[in-house]
RNA sequence: GGGUCGGUGCCCGAGCGGCCAAUGGGAUCUGGCUGUAAACCAGACGGCUUUGCCUACGGGGGUUCAAAUCCCUCCCGGCCCA
């Protein structure tokens, strides 16, 4: 296979710190990490970035190494942020580690294989956590100087502001991820770390480091930092969440929906970046989208393709059946395991079947459903006609009854397109 | 500590005795158009028992028929002096 044509096609490429870099991953043999922030239980589709890269890398025949943060979490990363970070405990550090180990199984392949490509999941508190301060201050510190370590750009933002600046705690933060680089080295002969490009000055600092310490020769690879169209971070969904691989935290539904609603503009690039057709059907899907972009079928492959890979064929299947029937065909002819699946993620409550049948005031049902906060923003909505029981526009003034039920137990009531309640008569 | 300018709705920011629930912009929300989009257009945007009433313009007190607007005082912030 060759890498730097896959990796320069798909636009993964920014730097590397050696031009033949590519030809020796396309040879195999080479481990490779990558680092992951354990700062939450799970992962997010941001982190999916260098993971899906190592996987690429592994079926390349290469080894990956996953390397959980559990000792540098404790320190907290300073490039490009602009204020000091949060410090985690020991004890949450150590249940997010938990949660992303399990997620790292579905994308990379952590069992036994001919050619040495086994992938690795190690946690860099093994080797932080003991270090001693003098032996690290003599062994390591000596090897970096203050005046190139100041002279990063990721932390060039934090020494200017006067006002929140950056601790001697984050300022050390590069020394400890290079000594990550030193002891994979020696450890696993690791040879390449990757990343996204905010990662370029520490990945370099740290195959300084190899060769200062060990005389190896140590590569550095890095990937153009995904942002949408008007320069915000990629990964948020609508209501600002972060969109989870955790299905409990992000249901497939939510995050089908996130890279269905791609725009346009972004859309050739997360087919790149986030799965593994071939460039042919890239291509082909390419002119797709600029020859009939209504029909938005990049961004229904790119959205089946991510959700497959993240939740499995079955759950991309069923996010989409749910999001065609929820936007598609009325909503009262589903029958009741699938009105369910569609209104799964939206929160709901339980009414007493009597109160029902006596009928209910559109606007105490938008207040009581929490889509309104008070009983005259609830009149607003019904008056710009904005509210919907069941996908059917309410009128103002009508009362909702036993004959809206579906399936004589449900209510699905809408405010607007997008805010969702589900009323289940007890 | 002295002086001075300021603190207005989610944010910015007008208003400087009645016509102020308070101009304008942004954010947000709803509708229209559309591709479950962007852009654009229209409307809404304190609460309520809604042709009216109540609570609001840093806190408290006062003047007045009437205060976001004037006075006193306290709290907080900027700037200048010490």
């Amino acid at each position: 296979m060759n890498v730097r044509e896959d990796w320069v096609f798909r636009g993964l490429f920014h730097q590397s710190t050696s031009d033949d870099l590519f030809e020796r991953l396309s040879a195999g043999g080479i481990t490779t990490y990558a680092g992951f922030d354990p700062t939450g239980t799970s992962l997010h589709i941001g982190h999916l970035i260098p993971v899906l890269n190592l996987r690429r890398l592994q079926l390349a025949g290469n080894r990956p190494i996953a390397l959980a943060g559990g000792g540098t979490g404790l320190i907290g990363d300073p490039s490009f942020k602009a204020t000091e970070r949060l410090i985690l405990s020991d004890a949450e550090i150590a249940h997010n580690i938990e949660g992303i180990r399990s997620q790292l199984g579905r994308f990379l392949d952590f069992g036994p294989s001919k050619n040495d490509t086994t992938a690795l999941l190690l946690d860099n508190a093994t080797w932080l956590r003991p270090l001693v301060l003098t032996d690290f201050l003599r062994d390591v510190g000596k090897h970096f100087t203050v005046n190139q370590m100041i002279a990063k750009e990721s932390v060039k933002s934090r020494l200017e502001r006067v006002d929140v600046g950056i601790s001697y705690t984050e300022f050390s933060y590069m020394l400890l991820q290079s000594y990550d680089f030193h002891e994979l080295f020696r450890r696993h002969n690791c040879t390449l770390q990757i990343g996204g490009s905010d990662q370029w000055g520490n990945i370099t600092m740290g195959a300084e480091l190899v060769r200062k310490l060990d005389g190896g020769s140590a590569d550095g690879l890095t990937s153009p930092l995904l942002l949408r169209a008007d320069g915000t971070k990629f990964g948020k969904s609508e209501l600002g969440d972060n969109v989870w691989l955790d299905a409990d935290m992000t249901s497939p539904f939510v995050m089908h929906q996130f890279f269905l609603n791609s725009d346009d503009s972004i859309t050739p690039q997360l087919l790149r970046f986030f799965t593994f057709l071939d460039h042919d059907e890239i291509l082909s899907l390419d002119e797709r989208l600029k020859a009939a972009p209504q029909e938005r079928l990049a961004q229904r492959v790119l959205a089946n393709e991510v959700v497959a890979l993240v939740h499995g064929e079955e759950a991309a299947k069923a996010a989409e059946r749910a999001g065609e029937a929820l936007f598609g065909e009325s909503i009262g002819d589903l029958d009741e395991k699938m009105l369910l699946e569609v209104v799964a993620d939206a929160p709901s409550s339980t009414f007493a079947r009597s109160e029902v049948v006596e009928g209910i005031d559109g606007a105490d049902l938008l207040v009581r459903c929490e889509l309104a906060k008070s009983l005259s923003e609830a009149r607003r909505f019904l008056d710009q006609g904005g509210v919907y029981v069941n996908n059917r526009r309410l009128a103002a003034d009508a009362k909702v009854n036993a004959t809206f039920l579906l399936h004589d137990r449900y209510l699905v009531v809408r405010r607007g397109r997008r805010s969702l309640h589900l009323v289940v008569v007890g």
